[in-house]
RNA sequence: GGAGAGAUGGCUGAGUGGUCGAAAGCGCUCCCCUGCUAAGGGAGUAAGGGUGAUUAAGCCCUUCGAGGGUUCGAAUCCCUCUCUCUCCGCCA
């Protein structure tokens, strides 16, 4: 949620700030809404303030003091004041009930640094790690090598359930496994995040709180047998929420969270996209860093995040780079996001396999979630951060794709071994030489 | 799944229809005293919002888990829901 102060008082530079978006803000609906909300508040306090007055003085009546013989004209008096008070009261709620709605609809505010642009093909390119390797061949794509591996299976997944999964064996559900532990193991030992396990499950409130809902139902799975329950999308949900109505000391910040989870996706909307593969599926693995942080310190810690998603990367060995989302493409909730890109030989591309973004405190105002120096100073909002590091799916693919050879083995990186027992290549039949 | 108890400010916890936004304690802040330290004394300390001159004072409204009801008036009475705890059952 933006802040809605500076919607009251600014509201020209919002509409301006989103309009870089391609939001178009119905500013005069908008003007419209508030005046009747003012004008509504201001006459329902002062009818609330004359029936705990009068309130008051029949109080006092009644316990001794005063003159008893105003008694029964004060409270008609008082019944006629409730009356009003209750149809005032009607109209103001529905009034703010679509204010609110309405504030939920609201992305946020685009940070400065961001350049405009309507759509991905106008993100900027910040930097290139590692060159595309050149093969003397002509290179595979992830689905080929995992049916030369025999263990990679899209039909099987489908008759289990239907499109857009896949069942992973053998070497490759091991080395799925492995990059979760190392990413895991990098994210905590070497870059200090708090590991921790959340539920899959969350509830409406949590889905608002990070901004999921109410705009994108669509792309949820909802739990039919109960009353508000969620697949998760990604891990920022539940690990966000971790933050909500509370009030950080400032020697608990930076929180820096890392957590590994599945991530359920509806994918509505992406119909004929990515349709072989591992890149666009229902169900996949995420490694997620959150940072909660004071609001002078969010600007570096989005640099920090992504520095520590491209350590994988690196570690990896795999080529990407580093974009910077424009306006247009900036995400609901986010006021600057990077995506890291890594490079698919078999789509002979640039894919996104994280997004860290900087939500400042968009998200914070709908969680309420605060932080202070000392007990008695006025709670700020928090911002928050988070990022992919990584999305482990897209990971596996790209390193079945860059580090094949031409007989379909693939070269385990240096780093990642020790997860795989100290094999240097993934062969075919689980085995290896 | 069954039975019972509970949910109050940063924390603990009192409060069963009117002067309660809420005792007391803890914590925290400031001041005084004590030549350090320890101890002692005093004052202050919930959040959100409206109005005000967009960041003042003042005035006002709302909030005691959430929602509804009774009443002139609800932390307090009634109903529904959520969550927590205890015991039993079941279970990885």
């Amino acid at each position: 949620m933006i802040d809605i102060k500076l919607l009251r008082n600014d509201l020209s530079k919002v509409v301006a700030n989103l309009a870089r978006r391609g939001f178009s803000f119905d500013s005069s609906w908008y003007a419209e809404q508030e005046e009747r909300r003012k004008v509504l508040q201001i006459r329902l306090e002062d009818l609330r303030r004359q029936r705990n007055e009068g309130s008051k003085t029949v109080g006092q009546i009644k316990s001794g003091g005063g003159d008893s013989a105003g008694l029964a004209a004060e409270m008609e008096r008082l019944t006629r004041i409730d009356h009003e008070l209750e149809v005032t009261q009607n109209e103001f709620r529905k009034i703010e009930g679509e204010l609110e709605a309405f504030y939920l609809t609201l992305p946020n505010l685009i940070e400065a640094s961001v350049p405009d642009g309507v759509d991905a093909t106008q993100n900027i390119e910040i930097r290139r790690v590692g060159e595309p390797p050149q093969f003397n061949f002509q290179a595979r794509d992830h689905v080929a090598i995992g049916e030369l591996l025999a263990c990679m299976d899209f039909a099987e997944a489908s008759r289990i359930v239907g499109a857009r999964f896949v069942v992973l064996k053998g070497v490759l559900a091991q080395l799925q496994r492995a990059l979760i532990n190392f990413m895991m193991d990098i994210h905590v030992a070497e870059h200090g995040y708090e590991e921790v396990y959340v539920p899959h499950l969350v509830n409406q409130d949590s889905l608002i709180g990070t901004g999921q809902l109410p705009k994108f139902e669509a792309e949820l799975f909802k739990i039919d047998k109960t009353a508000d329950w969620y697949l998760i999308p990604t891990a920022e949900v539940p690990v966000t929420n971790l933050a909500r109505d509370r009030i950080f000391r400032i020697g608990e910040l930076p929180k820096r969270w890392v957590a590994h989870t599945p991530c359920y996706r509806s994918e509505a909307g992406s119909y004929g996209k990515d349709l072989k593969g591992m890149i666009r599926q229902h169900q996949f693995e995420k490694v997620e860093l959150v940072t909660i942080t004071t609001p002078d310190h969010s600007g570096d810690a989005l640099e920090m995040l992504t520095a520590h998603a491209e350590a994988i990367l690196k570690k990896l060995e795999l080529p990407y780079r580093v974009m910077l989302l424009c306006s247009g493409d900036t995400g609901f909730a986010s006021t600057k996001t990077y995506d890291l890109e890594v490079w698919l030989p078999g789509q002979n591309q640039y894919r996104e396999i994280s997004s860290c973004s900087n939500f400042r405190d968009f998200q914070a105002r709908r969680l309420h979630a605060r932080w202070r120096t000392r007990s008695q100073d006025k709670p700020e909002w928090v911002h928050t951060l988070n990022g992919s590091a990584l999305a482990v799916g897209r990971t596996l693919a790209a390193l079945l794709e860059n580090r094949q050879d031409e007989g379909g083995r693939i070269s385990i990186p240096e780093l990642l071994r020790p997860y795989l027992g100290d094999r240097p290549h993934l062969v075919a039949d689980g085995g290896h030489d």
